[in-house]
DNA sequence: TCTCCTGTCGTTTTT
DNA sequence: CGACAGGAGA
């Protein structure tokens, strides 16, 4: 607590009604939510249970986990809940969800899943439209917007085929007994508005709510949080309206905006002072975002001295710019003497991560990646999981349909055509109606044979999965299906090793799980849904020191002490589809959050042209560079002065070496 | 029913 | 440049 400047102070001991914290980048909302969490329960004589801290990424929580568990180490039994809201919707559901018509062991489809679905609902082959259609109905799910409100509310061609697609899709999830990520949030409202009695329960379950990145909840979540808090209102909501950057997933600022005129006894306490960046850093970030429109004003200021100046590196094209980075960043290590860990690459889209992985690669220097594809949208994590999903909940058709044909075990599309009909003029799921013999009338022995051989074998597996600790079963399973031979017979060797290495992997971490947790296999898959690559990596137990990858969303709440930021240009950052005012606002929130990850030194770059496709196109510095005020940039690079050739820079590279086995260089002699 | 081959097409961000 | 759908042949 005395390391705690005034409001933060404040923050934590305020329990007097409803709280919003504005806290600046860097300004240590963690630190208030942490400190908020120990001195409930450490001073108020909350209960653990009591109490539930809930963030946006899975990332986030396990973060604020370790530091919570850092500061209570004396105590031990349950600890508070932390986690994001989807993993508390699921929570929720997976107790409650039987007053909603649904098993406790339904699936959660992803969104590769949902795209499938909404791609066989829309009858349509064309990639935009699915997708069009898809976000469309996940915004009014967000938006808390009905299927029968949809129709009424749709506007032009593409939103009135969502909206007669958004029916028949809820429709197909129940009949599934699946959700997609957004019921997660959605089913618990209804839930609540529809039961009281169970609403009433869970309030004082939960008694004091914290909410993490509050800027970036959309409605639905922000009429879960209304009612879990209910009448007493006990939250804390923490939030930097500079750092809204989740508009597109239905975030909405209105949240922000509209809590003091839904809680009028709401405190407001803003936290201003930067404990992270350098002067010039910070000094450019209120800069760059001076150029939006403000909702709440605040002025971040730093006294951790003026810093380096902010580099700006230009670059021929794009793989000049991945070399540049890998060369520039192992100079300033040896330079400096840091650990690669102490290095962020921040980028807009994940396709850039490719060129720079490549150099790292090259450089051999050990880097982690976030973002991006996730372990469980593999296609070979994705075949295991078929089986995992089916064996939890039978009526998962897609589930079905995927398990039964990987490996390929003779049943073909005709086969399961006839199969799907049947079972749809039954009203029951594939996986039931394989079994009736009214089906068995409909195809031939050869055909019936080995859907029955698949039926049987999961029926058997399925009694084990639900009582048996989870390895042997799954070790039993993989074994059975053959996946091994089949990755090896229809696959490159190489492709083979590499997926065949994945699913050992998940076999492993889900056997420790089983064995740590005393979970069945079929418990253990009903929490897969939500976890991704990240929390893999903690599971590994030991700290790795390598370069972080991120993209700038995913760096959102961390914090590097170099930060290298790649592609700041014209259609990249701004993103070419996020030009217009409103959106390009979301655009500089994001460059802002960018910078502001930095602490010591941030280092920008951008190319001249790029390749795209197979033609090479002209691209312009992004306007953001400009915005941030130049006088604390220093530009290298480009036409004026060519970038050294690679072999100039390895020569230069090993004089450095050379210094440092000698001796090594004085701290701070640049470059 | 399955595999291999060719042509097409498209490119934000995440729970 | 790479992923993937769709067609032809085994």
């Amino acid at each position: 607590m005395a390391e705690l400047n005034p409001p933060q102070r404040e923050a934590i001991r305020y329990l007097d009604g409803p709280l919003l914290v504005l806290a600046g980048a860097g300004s240590g909302k963690t630190r208030v939510i942490t400190q908020k969490i120990a001195y409930l329960i450490e001073d108020c004589d909350f209960p653990p249970a009591s109490i539930a801290a809930i963030t946006f990424t899975n990332k986030a929580a396990r973060e604020m986990e370790e530091r919570v568990g850092s500061l209570l180490t004396h105590r031990s039994g349950p600890s508070p809940l932390i986690s994001t809201f989807h993993s508390l919707g699921m929570r929720l559901l997976r107790q409650e969800c039987r007053a909603l018509g649904y098993k406790p062991g339904f699936s959660i489809l992803d969104a590769t899943d949902c795209f499938g679905l909404v791609g066989e609902l829309t009858k349509t082959v064309d990639k935009k439209v699915v997708r069009a259609v898809q976000s469309q109905i996940s915004s009014w799910k967000n938006a808390l917007v009905s299927p029968d409100a949809a129709v009424s509310v749709a506007q032009g061609e593409t939103e009135a085929l969502a909206a007669r697609v958004y029916r028949d899709y809820e429709a197909t999830l129940k009949a599934y007994q699946a959700m997609d990520f957004d019921d997660l949030i959605g089913l618990p409202v209804r839930l609540f508005e529809e039961h009281p009695d169970v609403c009433e329960r869970w309030q004082n379950k939960l008694r004091y709510l914290l909410v993490d990145e509050y800027q970036d909840t959309n409605a639905c979540q922000y009429r879960l949080l209304k009612l879990l808090t209910g009448p007493r209102a006990m939250f804390t909501a923490v939030g930097d309206d500079d750092q809204a950057i989740y508009g597109w997933r239905g975030a909405d600022i209105e949240n922000l905006r509209g809590l003091p005129r839904d809680f009028p006894k709401l405190k407001v306490i803003k936290l201003e002072q930067n404990y992270r960046s350098t002067v010039r850093i910070l000094k450019a970030a209120n800069t760059l975002i001076a150029h939006n429109e403000k909702l709440f004003d605040k002025t971040l200021w730093s006294d951790l001295g003026i810093g380096d100046p902010i580099t700006v590196t230009v670059c021929k094209d794009n793989e000049h710019e991945g070399e540049s980075v890998v060369m520039r960043l192992q100079a300033h290590k040896f330079e400096n003497r840091t650990r690669f860990a102490d290095y962020a690459i921040l980028y807009r889209s994940n396709h850039q991560a490719r060129t720079i992985e490549q150099y790292l690669r090259d450089a051999r220097i050990p880097y982690l990646i976030s973002g991006g594809q996730s372990f469980f949208d593999k296609a070979e994590i994705k075949d295991i999981t078929s089986y995992l999903r089916l064996l939890a909940n039978s009526d998962d058709d897609p589930a079905f349909i995927r398990a039964v044909t990987t490996p390929k075990r003779g049943v073909g599309t005709s086969t399961l055509e006839v199969l799907g009909r049947y079972a749809g003029e039954r009203h029951i799921s594939l996986f039931a109606a394989l079994f009736e013999e009214g089906f068995a009338q409909r195809v031939g022995a050869r055909q019936l044979e080995p859907l029955l051989e698949f039926g049987e074998f999961m029926n058997r597996l399925e009694w084990r999965a639900k009582k048996e600790p989870a390895g042997p079963v799954l070790a039993d399973l993989l074994a059975a299906i053959g996946y091994e031979r089949w990755l090896f017979d229809h696959e490159e060797a190489r492709a083979a090793e590499s997926k065949w290495a994945n699913v050992q992997e998940f076999a492993a971490w889900l056997t420790k799980k089983g064995d740590e947790d005393g979970k069945t296999l079929v418990e253990l898959t009903q929490t897969i849904a939500l976890i991704n690559m990240l929390e893999k990596k903690n599971a590994d137990g030991g700290e790795i020191d390598a370069v972080q990858l991120s993209t700038l969303h995913a760096s959102k709440g961390l914090e590097y002490k170099h930060v290298f930021l790649v592609g700041v240009e014209e259609g990249i950052l701004p993103h070419r589809e996020s030009t217009a005012p409103d959106k390009l606002e979301e655009e500089r929130r994001l460059m802002y959050v960018g910078i502001t990850r930095a602490q010591r030194s941030l280092h920008l770059s951008y190319c001249e042209r790029r390749k795209q496709a197979k033609e090479w196109i002209p691209c312009e510095p992004s306007r953001f560079i400009e915005e941030m005020g130049k006088e604390d940039l220093r530009i290298s690079g480009g036409k004026q002065s060519a970038p050294p050739e690679k072999q100039e820079v390895k020569k230069r590279f090993g004089n450095l070496k050379a210094m440092l086995a000698g001796g090594g260089p004085g701290p701070g002699s640049g470059s």
